[in-house]
RNA sequence: GCCGGGGUGGCGGAACUGGUCAGACGCGCCCGACUUAAAAUCGGGUGGCCUCCGGGCCGUGCGGGUUCGAGCCCCGCCCCCGGCACCA
């Protein structure tokens, strides 16, 4: 190799192979877990193989590994491993698309990963790999749904469900983005079947209120799963049909407004529309409404300008004063939100009202502004801070949130409402109709019923089929051998389950099998994933805010519940990085406008990629591809390099302090530590490290130019490990990975002199080097004597005079 | 409608606790050096307007305010991105 020449290709492979031969970031796990070390947990979301790596992986992987290489070198013992969630819609559709066996394209596209990970030089514990579609890692997944079974967490329901008729499979709740399928943007349907659920509605309040014990996460997100749980405080109240004689509760959040309910309103899903038909003389009218409404999607009901809705015929007694009041059916009552059943309040609600002007109910209004006064010919009222309870009999004149408490007190005492809080949360639907997943480990049986797989039986390994094309039913329901089994509790003639799990199901436990990834006996050791856990900095996408974040989270709580791990959320720190565009859309395949991390490093090299990647901006914004960005760091790396060699022409000095070289070398080592540490960003520090470097060249005579050029070498080697690793040797140092962090001299980021700023009236006019450490009145003797503030003062009167130490003096004239 | 984030040169962005004429660093562009030439590289310039070349005025989405001093704080708007939404 020529010595004087630059080679990205030579020196990043020369490197990886010495940290691959020097087990450089291999972490064993401690003997003895309660021995304190230093330790640290670094996790970036792990990688989905159905394609190759894209620039938003290139951006997340080099940002968990600057992370990892600079806690490494202040010396912590850094878990920093890798896997692949290798299960699931995306790596199956994939398999399809290209007439190809799930199997076999996800493990080639594993492959293709690993190369790609590899190449681009990030620091990790390959001895700590896994990938969820292995049965050595699937069994555990097994393992931990059938605790969960077990202690009631997972269940099977019938119930209105989402399906995908392209996916031809169930969806979650939350895999389901404005009546789309998340996947392939299929509209979905509704559909009434017997499901797996997870019961993540028991932890809607713990997931809330753990929130607390969080170090350190986007406050986006944090929204984005509040607004997802929608928890809302109100009360239960219980009308009476008395024709029925049936009872109908009903959930507000306004129960101080439960005198002006006006009428009644069902939706039209409700069981009790048919029974009310039945005795009805409109019952053809109130049948083909709620036909006509079942069969419109959600959207359209929502988007329909007018109100629409039929009346019963019956009455409903209003709890609080034994009022009559009509029962409507319409459709802008949600079915699935509460109890299907609302109390209709139109002077309080502008819905109710909307729907009272168009069918010319009555409207009462009940809530007033504090004086307690109506406006003449009000319709509806706005909710508003210090309401007063009018026409509500002895709740008159109570403030508005005294009469919640005091009605909501009156009917609980006779048995006719309770305070009450719903949620918007849904059961997490957890089972798939399609071949790619892992197999939910429980036989059915005539006799028996759901019986678990035993334990020891585990893993039900996923059978070999021959079409694992989606049909609506499992595909391994064709596996016939696989399927027909004793029924592990009364010996008889059974069937295994044949739906496979949620992808995501997969990817809630992953960080916990990281800890122990070869563990045969349990999914993970106890000691050991409460001494690594929680993570100390998990990095990944925002499009994880709710799903992943969400499910892992309950997982973790469950698992905590199960006494199976000693904490209650996984990961203290989140870190979500911004999206990155390219001609103004989201980078993807299907536009056309994808940049190949690949090409990129054949051409400018790995180095110059990761540079670039955290050096084109804030790492938590999404941010638009220069095509240009990446020359600029591929040249900042030749500067560096050219720099550096030229200083090997010079005799070093040792002189590393005193200078200006050296001061700003100290400085760029404050800030750089800072920005990473402290402040979480990543762009910054590359702009201070070009800075030292265009100093170095400026000023190549200065005595500390070794040290500035071992510094920047030093601390651009968490961006660019492969030519700093090259460079240090080069400088006649080795495994710089494992050298300690450099510290400032804090003493070098005082200077003997500064610029003194001089302001009149707020406008510079003037700059002059003074001495530090001089006292104000000579500060402002000094600033008096330059002739340029003298000119603006002339013929004034100075009336004010402001010093700030260190930066400037401040005339006020007038 | 509710909640969260954001608006700075031709572009990506910097300004970290209100304090050095806002614009670091990089991209792009312009000029120069090297070269037969080009590329690469190196050096210089680069917010706008005016200029007697000393400098002056304007400028961080818009309008007000607080302050000696505001990109940063307060009030009222506009626009963009994201989440939730006939949620009772």
């Amino acid at each position: 190799m020529d010595d004087d020449r630059y080679d990205s290709k030579t020196i990043e492979a020369k490197w990886q192979r010495v940290w691959e031969d020097a087990g450089a970031f291999h972490v064993p796990n401690p003997a003895d877990p309660a021995a304190a070390t230093r330790k640290t947990y670094v996790l970036e979301m792990l990688p989905y193989p159905s394609g190759e790596l894209h620039m938003g992986h290139v951006l997340n992987y080099t940002l968990g590994d600057v992370v990892s290489h600079v806690r490494r070198r202040h010396g912590y013992a850094v878990l920093r491993p890798m896997g692949y969630d290798a299960f699931g819609l995306p790596a199956e559709n994939a398999a399809i698309r290209e007439g190809s066996n799930p199997r076999i394209s996800t493990e080639r596209n594993i492959e293709a990963i690993r190369r790609q990970i590899k190449r681009m030089g990030w620091s990790i514990d390959w001895a700590r790999e896994v990938s969820t579609h292995e049965p050595e890692y699937y069994r555990w997944t097994q393992w931990l749904f059938l605790k969960l079974y077990d202690a009631g967490l997972a269940y099977r329901k019938e119930a209105p469900v989402k399906w995908c008729p392209n996916d031809q499979t169930v969806l979650a709740n939350e895999q389901v983005i404005d009546g789309r399928c998340e996947r392939c943007g299929a509209e979905v349907e509704s559909r009434n079947l017997e499901q797996w659920m997870f019961r993540i509605t028991d932890y809607a309040d713990r997931l809330l209120d753990e929130m607390a014990l969080l170090e350190s996460w986007p406050e986006r997100v944090l929204t984005m799963q509040r607004n997802w749980i929608g928890r809302s405080e109100g009360a239960e109240v219980t009308f009476h049909i008395g024709e029925l004689d049936v009872d109908v509760p009903v959930f507000t959040t306004r129960p101080d407004t439960l005198f002006g309910a006006t009428f009644f309103v069902l939706a039209p899903e409700h069981s009790l529309v048919e029974q009310l038909a039945e005795r009805s003389p409109h019952a053809d009218e109130i049948r083909a409404y709620a036909r006509r409404a079942a069969a419109r999607k959600g959207e359209e009901r929502a988007a329909a300008v007018e109100k629409t809705g039929v009346f019963t015929g019956f009455y409903v007694t209003n709890p609080v004063n034994d009022a009559e009041i009509p029962i409507w059916v319409a459709d802008y009552v949600l079915m699935e939100y509460g109890t299907g059943a609302i109390m209709a309040v139109p002077a309080h609600d502008e819905r109710d009202f909307a729907f009272a002007e168009q069918f010319g109910l009555p409207i009462v209004h009940v809530v007033a502004p504090e004086d307690g006064e109506v406006e003449e010919g009000a319709a509806y009222v706005a909710h508003s801070e210090n309401e007063v309870l009018v026409n509500s009999e002895q709740f008159s004149g109570m403030p508005a949130p005294d009469g919640k408490r005091a009605i909501v007190g009156w009917l609980g005492e006779r048995g006719r409402g309770r305070p009450a809080v719903n949620y918007r949360l849904r059961d997490w639907l957890l089972s798939r109709q399609r071949y790619w997943g892992c197999p939910i480990p429980v036989v059915h049986c005539p006799a028996c019923g759901i019986v678990p797989v035993p334990e020891e039986d585990l893993p039900v390994l996923l059978p070999e089929v021959e079409d694992y094309m989606p049909k609506g039913r499992s595909p391994l329901a064709t596996a016939t051998e696989w399927l027909h089994v004793p029924c592990p509790s009364c010996g008889g003639a059974a069937e295994r389950e044949t739906d496979t799990m949620d992808t995501f199901v997969d990817s809630s436990w992953y960080f916990l099998r990281y800890t122990d990834p070869l563990n045969d006996r349990e999914p993970f050791d106890r000691g050991m994933v409460d001494y690594w856990l929680p993570v100390n900095q998990y990095i990944g996408g925002i499009e994880h805010a709710i799903l992943h974040l969400m499910y892992a989270r309950f997982f973790t709580k469950a698992l905590n519940d199960l006494d199976l791990i000693g904490f209650r959320e996984p990961f203290a720190r989140l870190f979500n990085q911004g999206m990155i565009y390219r001609f103004g859309a989201k980078m993807s395949k299907s536009k056309g406008n994808v940049v190949s991390p690949d090409e990129l490093v054949d051409e400018h090299g790995a180095d110059a990629v990761r540079l670039y990647i955290l050096f084109m901006g804030p790492a938590d914004q999404d941010k638009e591809w220069q095509e240009t960005g990446v020359e600029g760091t591929s040249r900042f790396i030749h500067r560096l390099w050219r720099v550096t060699h030229d200083e090997l022409e010079r005799e070093p000095t040792g002189v590393t302090t005193g200078t200006p070289l050296a001061r700003k070398a100290h400085a760029t080592i404050a800030k750089v530590t800072d920005d990473i540490e402290r402040r979480f960003v990543f762009n910054t520090p590359v702009s201070a490290v070009m800075e030292l470097v265009n100093d170095v060249s400026r000023t190549p005579d200065d005595p500390a130019s070794r040290f500035a050029v071992e510094t920047a070498v030093s601390l651009i080697q968490p961006y660019a490990p492969h030519v700093a690793e090259e460079l240090w040797q080069r400088l006649g140092h080795e495994r710089l990975w494992e050298t300690a962090w450099p510290v400032a001299d804090e003493s070098q980021l005082e200077r003997d002199t500064f610029e003194l700023v001089v302001q009149v009236n707020g406008k510079v006019r003037d700059r002059l080097v003074v001495e530090t450490g001089l006292p104000e009145d000579e500060l402002v003797a000094l600033a008096l004597a330059s002739p340029r503030v003298q000119a603006h003062l002339d013929g004034f009167e100075v009336r004010k005079t402001i010093v700030v130490p260190q930066k400037l003096v401040n005339f006020v004239v007038g």
